[in-house]
DNA sequence: CAGAATCCGAATAGATACTG
DNA sequence: CAGTATCTATTCGGATTCTG
């Protein structure tokens, strides 16, 4: 990346949210409820088993979320949302906020275009 | 992309500000006053020249920057900020501001293990 | 159940050379 | 000056197979 000061901090951001599939995860998550690795594959249907592993690996890593292990057979482990991994909310909000405003935009242009055409 | 609708809009938040370069062009262009692309050039001193055209083009595309050409020898081309490119001001400065937090904290984070090994 | 490992194709980005 | 065009390198994501 760059040196560039503010360019830094902006992307220390994006990347802890940005991947193909960890806004979807963060979504899930941060509904609150502690979810197993299955049950996230559920709730992401078209997400590979790889994927998931690598972005709840990157999510951990940045303390976003906490991953438990229970030792017993089969195997159970839980995902759940940090503290801090809440502070994302707001974060996610604000984006989420935009990116509707900006679709529906979009929509509307294209919705006069193609009205103009039809002149 | 995937159908799940909070997902959606939230990945159109995030095509029209991601890319390895689009955060740093966007802080550059919000300062206000409309640049040259060399300008740019100057002021991304690591960007390809093809990569500051593909990525201007397609702020261009969301309607987030105009581009003006003056007619002239030698060419002379200034973008500038448009109106609902400003809408995302308050997004990226969340980002930023979000950002900064989480550099600092890593950089705590790490400086604390690094005490605890020396124990 | 929750993954790790490997391989492969697609998408992204950089380097370089050329142009109105 | 402000690009295009082309080619290559790197990264990323998907598919598949195997395992404690």
């Amino acid at each position: 990346m760059q040196k560039n000061p503010p360019q830094c901090q902006f992307v220390a951001a994006l990347d802890s949210i940005v991947g193909k599939w960890k806004p979807v995860i963060l979504y899930h998550l941060l509904q609150g409820k502690p979810l197993r690795f299955n049950e996230l594959r559920r709730l992401l249907p078209d997400i590979t088993q790889r994927m998931l592993t690598l972005h709840l690996r990157e999510l951990e890593a940045d303390e976003i979320v906490t991953r438990v292990v229970y030792p017993q057979i089969p195997p159970k482990v839980e995902y759940s949302i940090t503290e801090y991994g809440q502070s994302l909310a707001p974060v996610l909000e604000t984006l989420h906020q935009w990116g509707a405003a900006h679709m529906e935009r979009k929509r509307l242009i294209k919705a006069q275009r193609e009205q103009n055409e039809t002149d």
